[in-house]
DNA sequence: CACTTAATTGAAAGCACTTACATTATAAAC
DNA sequence: GTTTATAATGTAAGTGCTTTCAATTAAGTG
């Protein structure tokens, strides 16, 4: 009662009457001991107020057993895609998963630059952001080890798709269907901080088409904003005009969704009338059979995330940049 | 250029020549050894990057302040964009965003007996997991600031809604826009930890329908495996009877996406020929002009990050039970 | 009933430091 | 020149915790 130092783990396990071995994995893994002890342990950290001390304890650890994920404010589905596959990659392994979202620059470079320092994760994912050679310069010299998603940089390893590819192959794919007049939907918000993939998805798009004999004509060209109303609003503009299109890619499966739905609402049928082609294969996109080209996101999580930890438990691993494979997922709209 | 290992008082010391007990007094008392020595260790100090690693966990820890969500195994999107909420109420402060998936009833409990004591977070928001009274205690006695979602507990705060009066409203609706054949499609999956609303749902939209005068028939009440193809699967055989239903309520919105591609294929006009009711309002939703009866999942994390903000702010704020509006989302289905 | 196998547990060896104590060298005092 | 403070440093014993490993016991198994 008198004790005016605070209690330490000894002293729990003196009162509980076992080792501070037991104390102590009763508070990391309660589940390897007996339920009896555990219960008259905690009846002792509860009676002692007992805290364990922070210092000691990552004295002890060797590791932190943290990742972290920077990510842009995740509102987009695809993002959420990415990470559960990081999630599912951590769930078998103790690693907490820690989330930093990002609305600005601003805060994106604070991260960056206090994180390293910190020392308190032992490993960092990006998603889908670019920075500075400067930043990447600091992970490394601190050692942090870091994993990009879909912004790759010689020095730091990477998961990414060619994004470029996957435009020829939406063209492709179209042409062979048979569809002669093609048309293109992306949206245009460049963030100041993330990146911009489907410049590269028209680029691709653009080009094959070009090969093909089939140039893509600048009016079947059509960026507007991401949301579901200005999509709509242009979907139902394209699809309205004399030379509608009869097939459009668009370089997002929730923009191609929305144009799906205005589409119905025209009376138009998919795919006679009109093929819609997206790209990403989100969840929705099974719900409502749309045909995309498939960049498998879960797997690009679980992948950088897999990466990080090999490189985690054996430092001399080599920098990768892992190139994951486009598919196309043929549906019921092209 | 990469470390192996970060360096400890053990490398400086050795690569200034003297003891770890005198690298230790150059930071911790400088005064007390010679400035020869001192500037020799200050230098290998420098030249190998030296950081007090444990220290600076410890430090990191104490000031970076946390909230922990645990949440199932996060594959449905109603989770997801609880987080959201949570994420955005988060955003404008400075409080770390740790995520605990939970994909076993093991794993969950341990969370839940660890976590209050190891003092890793400041605050802790539980969503739709229900659990022992017992651990409701030791969260209370180990005075973890504890917020719930979807599960109410007397002793701790939490956000709810309610699925029986939404089940309520639904069938209100569809009365109200005079269909007939009224039938309930919901999901069967009562995982061992996770809660399940949709029998609450059900009993709603049973009640009302009774009380209208319209009893829900069992033949029309279907209870199959979330999945896909499970849905579809029994969406085509409800839709394919002779008596098939002129409305169905669907107690979750991806399912009732997957019956709206169903109808569609089958010819049915939607809402002429069928009617659909979602319940939730996921962000599909309203790319597919679902009509559904919306329980504002981004609102809920938000509020009950809130919540938890000024429980830890301000010890003394009584413990709340919010119940969130539920409200019907009129759009092309109903 | 002997023989694996699995579940519990404690002893003890770290972890990265701090600090009391001992040792040595140096300079001042006699 | 011996004695004695004094400063500078190293040795080694903690610090509170985690984790490996081996010992003990319980529970099947044939």
């Amino acid at each position: 009662m008198a004790k005016k130092t605070a209690p330490t783990i000894y002293d729990v396990a003196r009162t509980a009457g076992v080792s501070i071995a037991t104390v102590s994995r009763v508070l990391n893994d309660p589940q390897k001991v007996n339920d009896e002890t555990r219960s008259s342990v905690f009846e002792a950290i509860r009676q002692l107020g007992y805290i364990p001390k922070a210092e000691a304890r990552a004295r002890a650890m060797q590791q932190n057993r943290r990742i972290g994920v920077i990510t842009p404010y995740f509102t987009a589905p695809s993002f959420v895609q990415r990470l559960r596959g990081v999630a599912s990659a951590l769930n078998s392994t103790s690693y907490e998963l820690v989330i930093y979202t990002v609305e600005s620059t601003h805060k994106f470079y604070r991260y960056l630059e206090t994180l390293p320092i910190n020392h308190y994760l032992d490993g960092l994912i990006i998603l889908s952001l670019q920075f500075d050679d400067l930043f990447a310069q600091r992970l490394l010299e601190f050692g942090l080890e870091t994993v990009l998603v879909e912004y790759p940089h010689r020095v730091l390893s990477s998961v990414e798709i060619d994004d470029q590819a996957g435009g020829r192959m939406a063209a492709d794919y179209l042409l062979s269907k048979g569809y002669q007049r093609l048309a293109f939907l992306g949206d245009t918000v460049i963030p100041e901080f993330g990146i911009h993939p489907i410049t590269l998805r028209l680029a691709g798009f653009r080009q094959r088409l070009a090969e093909a004999g089939h140039p893509l004509a600048d009016k079947y060209v059509h960026t507007v904003p991401y949301d579901v109303d200005a999509t709509r609003r242009a979907a139902r503009a394209i699809l309205t005009r004399d030379d509608r299109p009869d097939a459009i890619f668009s370089a997002t499966d929730l923009q191609a969704v929305a144009i799906l739905k205005v589409a119905r609402e025209l009376g138009l049928r998919v795919p006679e009338d009109l093929a819609i082609m997206g790209f990403d294969d989100l969840d929705i996109s099974e719900y409502v059979g749309l045909t995309t080209v498939r960049q498998h996101l879960d797997e690009s999580g679980k992948i950088a995330a897999e990466l990080l930890l090999s490189r985690i438990t054996n430092r001399d691993r080599p920098v990768q940049h892992i190139q994951l494979p486009l598919t196309i997922i043929e549906r019921d709209t092209a």
